[in-house]
DNA sequence: GAATGTGAAGATAGCGCTAACACGCCCGCC
DNA sequence: GGCGGGCGTGTTAGCGCTATCTTCACATTC
């Protein structure tokens, strides 16, 4: 608020306090203010003492920058996610700031609308902040990505999916078996029929394998009743893919969506067109987001813990950032098949 | 890729190419090479093109830090939202990415989780960073937050909220107005004991004002039919505060909710329960999310472009960065009363 | 034709901080 | 009694960049 500082000649000072100004009031060095400020090194309990109260009178904060400059590296964490606009992203990144941020970390978001060539524009743009630590999602990305990540030597733990490559951090569930685990559930509810909705992403197409391989056990796959697009998923999108499929092959029994948003997009077009689920058509979704517990009929779905994820996925990139060693570098959380009346 | 770089003494060298490379390639001071590529003062346009093509073929990428600590200013903007969870949230913040990411910005999003201490928390945390800008949610902070706000001279946009105090600039709508003209609309439509419902937080307390003049105008208000409860607006709670409220006043022939995702908890209970909307009871939302078009019944609502909101409010602080003048320092968006059947 | 002005380029000195090394000092050891 | 060896502290030299001042060539003015 207050406290002028003398000023150098050039007179490019910032107005701001400096260590420089903490180490004159603390009658130390600079070095030593710096010590015992990061509490790094040996400094004597009194000079820390003394340091520290010379730092709180001056309301003193140290300056990124100059200690990103100095130390080559910051306290930034980057966090590169396919979209923001999304409530799964949301918890997910309210999870990993949580952690972060708590533990002192800078968290820098990235959102890739599930571009490559984004991510790794985003990947050059973010890595040049020399952050400490980076949290992809997924495995889908380009070379160049792949490149830039592990050439930066930057402790890199991977959401959502799993991997079982060496040396890679994973935190996430096995996408294609949960989408095999609900595609066998509707198929031993006696459904053969079963369609496949999603709109085209890495993980949607992950849960698509699983839905293709439940079907292809059972002998009942058929390619003509997988109804995919490009674009994001929403409530709109599913009512068009449900009202599509519907139309094209009135002889479905279920389907499943990749997702809650798409799959209460269906929900609600059937209720308005007098279509009964789960008795003329059950419907799945995908995530458990919160209102599929509310629909008419509530929705079935797969649970997923993405603030778990975003979680231990912060936790162990902590881990790695201190040089530690991770225990489990691949952590599956697992998901949950919620069964509810519209399946 | 490679291209090692001869080493000072002391050997701190981070290894990647720095401004100094690029001047020695292009045979010009550094100076020279720091203006042609900053586009800044005067550079002859023949050694311009010799330094950018150096910088190309070196892959430099300049160092934000070092351009932070000579400068005293970085390219990063903070953007402060209440919470990151929620759609309308995602809105904004994807509009505010898109606009500062082209400008060249670095967008820092801090989650303040409707704190005010949390506000002022991060607020110190990212202003230690020098950021060029900044964007906060509405107005309602505590002193300290305003005053670290207008001490650090940073340009700043407030979005959301309005406010006609000289020198502050804001892009948002009339939330009270807003909340009024549904009032009205309810009243209009012969409805006279409205309920209102919401959680408690800035926005939302400002709707309730306009509910309550609408009301109060008449002759209708009446504080027994607010349900208000702090947390988080969901689906769940709009369940719970329209179960509270028909059973408390079972005389209820209308509810106004605060937000979209209440409304939706209404709705579905009401369906549910086989209460008809909008006969019985009419229901209301706020904000125009994708699904309130396609719930059982449609949702009567008050569009908002949160969208809209955000990329006026980044390119209103891309101005104001530039030094320049704004012709409007506040921005009304406006908003929009859709009606749908369930009113 | 000397004084003045006008770019374009460079030299220099930091920005605020930390890494690396240097220096005392006291301890214990043979 | 001398000597290695911690340990606490300080000195110095940058990190990579930009602000500021200077220089210098060349054009302009009366």
């Amino acid at each position: 608020m207050q406290a002028f500082r003398s000023r150098n000649k050039a007179g490019r000072a910032t107005g701001r306090m400096t260590l420089k100004d903490v180490a004159v009031r603390a009658e130390v060095s600079l070095i030593t203010a710096s010590r015992a400020l990061r509490g790094v090194g040996r400094v004597s309990p009194e000079l820390a003492e003394r340091v520290k109260e010379a730092a709180a009178a001056l309301n003193y904060v140290p300056d990124p920058a100059a200690r990103a400059l100095a130390s080559s590296h910051s306290m930034a964490v980057t966090v590169l996610v396919p979209t923001l606009n999304n409530p799964a992203t949301g918890d997910l990144l309210e999870a990993v700031h949580a952690v972060l941020q708590d533990a002192g970390f800078q968290v820098l978001i990235g959102d890739t609308h599930y571009s490559r060539e984004q991510e790794e524009r985003l990947l050059r743009n973010y890595l040049s902040h020399r952050p400490r630590g980076l949290i992809v999602t997924g495995f889908d990305r380009s070379e160049e990505s792949r490149g830039l990540i592990a050439g930066s030597g930057i402790p890199c733990v991977h959401v959502l999916e799993l991997a079982n490559t060496p040396g890679v951090y994973c935190v996430g569930f096995d996408q294609a078996k949960a989408g095999e685990t609900m595609t066998r559930y509707l198929l031993e509810k006696g459904h053969r029929r079963i369609a496949f909705g999603a709109v085209i992403d890495p993980r949607s197409m992950l849960r698509a394998e699983g839905y293709r391989r439940a079907a292809k056990a059972a002998g009942t796959y058929d390619p003509g009743l997988e109804f995919l697009r490009a674009g994001y998923a929403s409530i709109r999108m599913g009512a068009e893919i449900f009202a599509e499929a519907i139309e094209r092959r009135p002889d479905i029994d279920a389907m499943f969506f990749s997702n809650d948003d798409l799959a209460h997009g269906a929900l609600f077009t059937a209720l308005r067109r007098g279509i009964q689920v789960p008795e003329q058509i059950a419907i799945a979704g995908f995530n458990n987001l919160e209102e599929g517990a509310y629909t008419v009929p509530p929705l079935t779905t797969i649970h997923t813990s993405r603030a778990g994820i975003g979680r231990r996925a912060a936790q162990m990139l902590l881990t790695l950032m201190r040089g530690e060693e991770v225990a489990e570098p691949v952590v599956d959380v697992g998901y949950e098949l919620i069964v509810r009346e519209s399946a």
